[in-house]
DNA sequence: ATTATCATGTAAAAGGTTACATGATTTG
DNA sequence: CAAATCATGTAACCTTTTACATGATAAT
C-alpha cells in the first residue's frame, strides 16, 4: 500500500525520496509512515514496473537526486485504487491494550506509571496535530488554488487523527481514575 | 509481539493453537490479531526457548490437540514484558485515511459512497464490543473469582475499542456531512 | 449433499525494520 | 569539533499473509 501513497504523493509533483519521506514524515504521519530504505526500494519496484520513471538532477554542493515522476500508468492505477472501495476495516494492533490486558500482576503504581507515559505522548501527538500538521496542512491548501477539494480533504483527514488522539488521551485519563479507585 | 499475546493466554491456562485462535477473535481482536498459521509457527518457536511445554492430547471423534504449558521461563519473559514501559506511540496505518487524503478526483457522490461503506462497518464493529465482546468478558470475569483485577482491565481495554469505534464512526458522519455541503 | 467446525502443520511470498556503507555541507 | 542535514542505496532479518495439504465429524 506504500505505493499508493507514493504515487498519490508524486501526482502532486515529483520529487526525490529523500523528500518523499520529509513529506510523510510532516504530513502522513499519523495514518502512514515509511522507512527511507523502503521507500528506495518501492520507488525502484514502481519504475520497473512502469509506473514511475527517473531522471537524476545533478547538483553542486549536495548530493545528485534521482527525481520520479508519475507516469500515465501510474496515475491509472493510482485512479483504480482511489475508485476501489474499502470493504473491510483495518485490523489495529495496539501494544499498550495488549499490555494492559495482561497487566493484573503489575501493582497499581507500575501500571499507573505506563499508562502516564502513554498519556504524554498521546497528548503530544495530539498537539503536533493541532500545530505543526495543521499548519503544513494550512499551507499547502493556500498554495494550491484551483483545487479547494484537495485541501478540505487533507483537513478532514488531520481531523480524524485528532478525534483519534483526543479519544486516545480520555481513555487514558479514565483508566487512570479507574485504577487509583478500584486498584 | 505475538509471543507475549500467547504467553499472557497461557498463563490464564494450558490450551492448544485452535483454541488459542478462537480466544483472541473473541476477546482481543479489536487490540491484536494473528492467523492460524502464524500462532502454530510462534507456538513453535516459544517451546524451543523453553517458554512453553506441549503434550499431546489424544481425542476419540476429533483429532488430536496439542496443549501447551507456559513454564517458568515464560512467566518471567511474559513478566519483564509487562513491566517495560511503552516508551513509544504505535504507529498506525489506515487505508481509509490514505484513500481520502489523495481522493479529490474522485467525484462526490464515490466519494460519499466509500465512507458510507465505512461507516456501516465501525458501527458494526462497535456493536460487537458493545454487544459479543462485552458479554465474553463479563462471563469470563465473572469465572474467576479471586482475580477481580482482571476483569477490571479487561473491560478497560475493552472501552478503550468502544471510544475508539465511536470516535470513527463521529469522524465518518462529520466528513460525509462536510463533503455533502462544500464539493 | 454441502458447509462449518475441529485440528495441525509447511512453504512461499510480501511487507517492513534494522544494520551496513558512503560522504559532503551546514549548523551549533 | 560534533551533530544534523542532505542523499542513495544494499543486505539480512523479522513479521505477517496467502496458499497448499489433509481429513474426520457435525450441522443445515
Amino acid at each position: 500500500m506504500l505505493r499508493y501513497a507514493l504515487l498519490g504523493i508524486l501526482n502532486y509533483r515529483p520529487m526525490n525520496g529523500y523528500e518523499l519521506k520529509q513529506f510523510m514524515d510532516s504530513a502522513t504521519n499519523h495514518f502512514w509512515h515509511a522507512k527511507l530504505s523502503q521507500i528506495y526500494t518501492t520507488l525502484k519496484a514502481l519504475e520497473a514496473e512502469g509506473m514511475l520513471i527517473s531522471t537524476v538532477l545533478t547538483q553542486e554542493d549536495r548530493p545528485d537526486k534521482r527525481m520520479y515522476t508519475i507516469t500515465q500508468d501510474g496515475r491509472n492505477d493510482l485512479r483504480a485504487w482511489l475508485e476501489a472501495p474499502l470493504i473491510e476495516i483495518e485490523p489495529t494492533k495496539e501494544p499498550l491494550l495488549l499490555k494492559v490486558f495482561f497487566a493484573a500482576q503489575l501493582d497499581k503504581a507500575q501500571l499507573i506509571a505506563h499508562l502516564r507515559v502513554q498519556r504524554s505522548l498521546h497528548q503530544a501527538a495530539l498537539n503536533a496535530l493541532r500545530g505543526e500538521t495543521a499548519a503544513v496542512i494550512a499551507h499547502a491548501a493556500s498554495q494550491n488554488k484551483g483545487r479547494e477539494k484537495d485541501g478540505l480533504l487533507w483537513e478532514a483527514v488531520r481531523r480524524a487523527g485528532e478525534l483519534s488522539e483526543e479519544a486516545y488521551v480520555r481513555w487514558l485519563d479514565e483508566t487512570i481514575h479507574m485504577i487509583e479507585e478500584n486498584f
